[in-house]
RNA sequence: CGGAGCGUAGUUCAGUUGGCUAGAACGCUCGCUUUGGGAGCGAGAGGUCGCUAGUUCGAGUCUAGUCGCUCCGACCA
């Protein structure tokens, strides 16, 4: 590709709101340009790279023994009726109509689609396993898209559906599918970490992230020290310590406090106490039907809602209760009590770090009065215990052997265990075994975000001058410069080394513009990143100049023996 | 969805109490010069002032609505 017939050129400078460093350079490079905040065009430098990932994902799913097929971007909003997510998880379905009033969502993902043709066949046991695949556009109505290609509203993600007899069979697919991703995001140039992470609204009981460690990552997750312990923070454990097992348990008492003492920061600077001697009480309301939920909890812990909910059997229902539903049971903000409440329908539940501390401070605060020498078990005792605490940094792993670290990943892919989740709820979602009886389908689900993958390459692969593309994902594998091309003799010779190399099968970028200074030409070289960069200048006589990105030397030698 | 802010040239911005033909810099085009790390000089092109309605003799400027964008939060593969 000669330069001057590409499409799309570099500039100087990123616009100003841009913040992370893939969404500058692809921008400056040359790769993609904004639509509208989310949604992106891929320019022909960037739909090479992008074709160049969708064809390592397709040679590793096909490899796999998956199946590449297609499904409607408009899906019938019937299906998503059947497994009720048009309206779960809070988070508002695209939809669109068409002329004579049919209703279609704009999928998020395709779990109703992929089991809504499946159960067109009469498939029987001997039809199973069998793993189908997608590259289809996905359609996000993210509340607020953050600029940059990592959180978009609207993408292509390869997402695939499989289907088992049972749970056993499932398992091999998954951890086929878990090799599969690997040996995928190895190859685009990534190293990155498998989490166990939260399946949300997925549905199913257990899946994996797979996240590449990053600054910029939205994915907050814990490694032991040791590295025996990772986990996503919506779901990590730690071992929790007793504060204070030699003192001696007194008796409970109601005691003055001062009128200042509101919030944590005042307790412990009023008793003198860490803040893991304090109890702490955290109100969240069902979206769906109003009920309020205490959880008490250790002053120095947060709670995990992800936990709290799955606990509750609420996957995606609770929100934070407002000051107006902490008034409405008969208490006022920043004076939660840890019991009582007997006239309205409160449900308490108390997490497992109450169990480690004697004599709290807290529990039934008044305006000048509060408790202390509190026991959980003994002063009080909610009906539904359980983890419910965020773990964070520095916390003791599960085991008790080691620390856990915090990390920051962007989730390039996933893994999902979808059990019977969605043939549970759609009907017909069956096969007949081989004792001749129906049984509804055991699933997974796979996705790859494709232009996140591509975004989060730039984001691990650049230097303060560009982008360092891995041999396999880069748009061409070498960038011609002409140096000098006014010169005739030296525009013979790079047309001539232009045309050896493309013979040659090898994909060439030519800079064969006119009259532009070398340093530009340097410059648009480095801030595009092609593996290889080939000069063809007076300087270079009869050979050529050869240079990988990334890399400081660069050496003179006949055309005829470089080797991409 | 809650809070805050912003829409004027490709970009970053200026534009006075409402007042003549709406400006600058960078970028872009052309010419000359220069030619191994974004060089210099000169000339030029480029605007429905987001959109709609209103107030006014007169609106980039005031009012209302609307659309879009940014930031913080909530939500979120």
């Amino acid at each position: 590709m000669r330069y001057t017939n590409l499409f799309g050129k570099t500039v100087r400078e990123p616009l100003k709101d841009m913040t992370q460093v893939s969404h500058k350079l692809l921008y400056q490079a040359g790769f993609i340009r904004e639509s509208t905040a989310g949604r992106y065009y891929l320019l022909p430098l960037g739909q090479r790279v992008f074709d160049k990932i969708v064809r390592i994902v397709e040679e590793e799913m096909d490899k796999s023994g998956a199946q590449k097929m297609s499904a409607p971007i408009l899906h019938p909003i019937e299906l998503w009726e059947e497994t009720n997510r048009d309206k779960s998880g809070g988070y508002e379905l695209m939809t669109v109509q068409d002329r004579r009033g049919a209703r279609f969502a704009l999928g998020g993902t395709a779990e109703e689609m992929f089991v809504d043709v499946v159960r067109r066949f009469q498939l029987t046991y001997k039809d199973m396993p069998f793993n189908v695949y997608q590259m289809g556009y996905k359609f996000r109505d993210e509340l607020r898209a953050r600029g940059g290609l990592m959180r978009v509203r609207e993408f292509i993600m390869k997402d695939a559906y499989s289907f088992h007899t049972d749970d056993q069979d499932f398992k091999k697919e998954y951890e086929n599918m878990r090799d599969t991703y690997s040996r995928i995001f190895t190859r685009v140039g990534l190293k990155f970490d498998i989490v166990p992470a939260d399946n949300g609204y997925f549905g199913g009981e257990y899946c994996h992230e797979f996240d590449v460690e990053s600054e910029v990552g939205e994915s907050k997750y814990f490694v032991s020290e040791d590295g025996s312990y990772i986990a996503h923070e919506d779901v990590a454990e730690f071992k929790l310590e007793d504060v204070n097992p030699e003192e001696e348990i007194k008796d409970m008492e109601i005691v003055e406090q001062p009128e200042w003492v509101r919030t944590m920061e005042d307790n412990i600077k009023n008793y003198n106490l860490p803040a893991e001697r304090f109890l702490k009480n955290v109100v969240y309301k069902n979206r769906v039907d109003g009920h309020i939920y205490i959880v008490t909890i250790r002053g120095d812990l947060q709670v995990n809602k992800n936990k709290l909910e799955k606990l509750l059997n609420l996957v995606g229902l609770l929100d934070d209760a407002t000051d107006e539903d902490i008034i409405s049971i008969g208490s006022k903000p920043g004076w939660v009590h840890s019991w009582g409440y007997g006239d309205h329908k409160v449900t308490f539940v108390a997490d497992n770090s109450l169990k480690t501390v004697k004599n709290f401070v807290g529990g039934q605060k008044e305006e000048k009065t509060d408790s202390i020498n509190v026991n959980y078990g003994r002063d009080f005792k909610h009906e539904i215990e359980g983890d419910v605490a965020l773990a964070q940094s520095g916390f003791t792993s599960p085991d008790g052997k080691s620390k856990l670290i915090e990390k920051k990943g962007i989730e390039v892919g996933n893994i999902f265990q979808l059990g019977q989740h969605y043939s549970k709820k759609m009907r017909d979602a069956v096969f007949v075994d081989s004792d001749g009886k129906s049984k509804e389908f055991f699933m997974g689900c796979y996705g790859i975000g494709l232009g996140r993958t591509m975004a989060t390459i730039v984001e691990v692969s650049h230097d303060d001058k560009g982008i360092i593309w891995p041999d396999a994902v880069a748009p061409y594998q070498v960038h011609l410069l002409g140096l000098n091309l006014e010169d005739s003799e030296i525009r013979n010779k790079a047309e001539q080394a232009y045309k050896y190399l493309t013979e040659k099968g090898v994909e060439v970028l030519y800079d064969d513009r006119e009259g532009i200074n070398p340093g530009s030409k340097f410059a648009d070289s480095d801030l595009i990143g092609i593996p290889w960069r080939v000069v063809v200048s007076k300087r270079t006589g009869d050979g050529v100049e050869i240079k990988k990105r990334g890399e400081e030397k660069s050496e003179i030698i006949e055309l005829a023996e470089f080797q991409v």
